[in-house]
DNA sequence: CTGAAAGCGCTTACAG
DNA sequence: CTGAAAGCGCTTACAG
């Protein structure tokens, strides 16, 4: 079903107008007269007219759409990233087209597709985890402005906008440094991933810069970051010799595995153990002791991400850019790490 | 920057032929012969042709596209839901525009219109929650499908799909009682909303039908039903002399602040008081001990959503159906909440 | 100040 | 089997 709607040429009829005139009435054009603009616009309103976007869209090769694909829209900060994208592409004037990719690649390039097809004006993309072919993706970044958030690449050239991955992970290791721990641990991910790899990089550098020895031992890589392999490593960890006396995990949900696993074994938090994350996700206060996190303020990667987009969509000439932005993050010490004044 | 992109007239001029035969051979129409489909067909994957969807919509007055408002992306719940529309609106090829009305009432009447002068084939909503005007929605309704989700109305005469409230909430008091508990308190909203008074009509009916008299005391109202509101209540409870043996609060959120606060107190959760959320998010599991609370299954409500929302796109008749779907949800059994092998 | 005409990219009834 | 033409609703350069 499809009821009628009022056009313009059903304006210009009623009021033995020609089409052109209504249209440049309502548009408020400088040469027509506001004894017309008055009768049109009375009439426009009347009738409930409203212009058919997809109709002028078409006409000026123009649409406002904006595509976003990301992963899973559940994951609570993928919404935050979500809603900051939605605020100001409102701002802005464009329209949002969701979809998600599940981390399933060629569903990805599906949507990449047709995107392309529905003719938005611009891409915003958090690329899948296992994306190793991105040639489709460099292929179309000659059509149209692509800006990448969160699971980024750098071997596509173009805007990416990350949080300062590496800061962070640098800040929270040395939180726990001042706080007098000096065998911290570190939950990872084993398959290369950007972030992944950059969290890791920040510990290193925290670890070497304050002087202390890396024990491979502590450094466990498992294939998910889910609340069970946190659990798990968590078990891992305990069954050393020389066990940690802080672990950083770089989720909130191993993070939460973690404390769980402590929990069970009566071991204290933060005094025996220390547990950090990332993330700041809604269960970092909910779990018992309150989760020591690192806050990414997903609303401003969105909002800076379509800030980017559309800059590139209305520069007139077709270039390429791709600049990486890092968003900074604040780390929150709540109860699983130990308080200091120490720290700098 | 918008780069230059194939069309059929571009495949035409290259092919000598005309528009008509190249958009029949593409869309391969049996008036074409194999060999030109095929020469067609080749060079346009050459050219990388895609079809412009914007154009063909425009033509078949058809965009497919659908419209969806929501309060807010970022509440898990809600998440869930798009998750079950965008999953089903692909396989029924549509797309899916989103935009989050905030609980504003103005902002959801701007999209609304926004919506239809994009010329999307119908909308899904969740209706914010102060909504009293309602007579831009029924104006619309003339016009394009809708169909609501989650956040209702009965006024609104067009197809709802919610979940069962009242038998839901119902079977979660009963599940009380069954294990023994007689003063159970609720904590529900004070304003009217759809879902809060038929889980409190649920409430009453379990009562009632299982002969507990009903004790005003138990029955708390509050304005939003925060983690911070279950706090306040759940201290209002313990200071009765008459306290409760079970507390069912209308929300998880509300739920976890309840048991934070037994917690706190040193009350034991679920022996002297045991506690009930509702809508089984991924607190319920975080907290201890783990929540018992009722699931409602996001996707699946916004997978039928999309499905009588497209049944009612391509009906022919300009019918307006009215029916409430009512999802089934399920008793979760967790750590809050005595076992019972009673429970029928 | 107003109108006729072309055109955005596509589909489709009508001819041949 | 193929093509010319109209039209979806709008905007805009060109005339007058």
């Amino acid at each position: 079903m499809k009821k009628k709607i009022c056009t313009l040429k059903e304006l210009a009829l009623k009021l033995n107008l020609s089409i052109s005139t209504v249209s440049r009435a309502l548009n408020n054009h400088p040469d027509i007269s506001n004894e017309t603009k008055l009768k049109v616009v009375n009439l426009a309103n009347k009738l409930n007219y409203t212009p058919n976007l997809f109709a002028q869209g078409f006409r000026k090769n123009k649409t406002n759409m904006i595509g976003v694909i990301l992963p899973n829209v559940t994951h609570y900060f993928s919404a935050t990233i979500l809603k900051g994208i939605l605020k100001q592409a409102e701002v802005k004037g464009y329209r949002v087209f969701i979809t998600e990719s599940n981390n399933n690649v060629k569903k990805q390039s599906e949507m990449l597709h047709t995107m392309m097809q529905f003719g938005v004006d611009g891409i915003l993309m958090s690329i899948s985890k296992k994306t190793k072919n991105i040639k489709d993706i460099l292929d179309l970044l000659d059509k149209i402005p692509i800006v990448l958030f969160d699971k980024v690449s750098y071997k596509i050239p173009c805007t990416q906008i990350v949080v300062n991955e590496e800061e962070a992970s640098f800040k929270a290791i040395e939180h726990l440094i001042h706080t007098g721990k000096k065998r911290i641990a570190i939950i990872k991910e084993d398959e290369f991933s950007f972030s992944s790899e950059r969290r890791f990089e920040g510990y290193l550098r925290a670890l070497k810069e304050n002087a202390i020895d890396i024990d491979k031992n502590l450094i466990i890589s498992c294939e998910d970051l889910s609340l069970e392999q946190g659990r798990r490593m968590t078990k891992l960890l305990l069954g050393l010799k020389n066990k940690p006396d802080a672990i950083f995990a770089i989720t909130d949900t191993a993070a939460i595995g973690v404390i769980k696993t402590l929990k069970k074994f009566n071991i204290k938090i933060p005094e025996d153990i220390a547990v950090i994350g990332f993330s700041n996700s809604l269960h970092s206060t909910i779990i018992e002791p309150k989760l020591t996190t690192v806050d990414q303020p997903g609303e401003k990667i969105g909002k800076t991400a379509i800030e980017y987009l559309v800059k590139e969509i209305e520069s007139s000439e077709a270039y390429v850019s791709s600049k990486t932005i890092e968003i900074k993050t604040t780390l929150i010490v709540r109860d699983s790490s130990l308080k200091t004044t120490s720290f700098i």
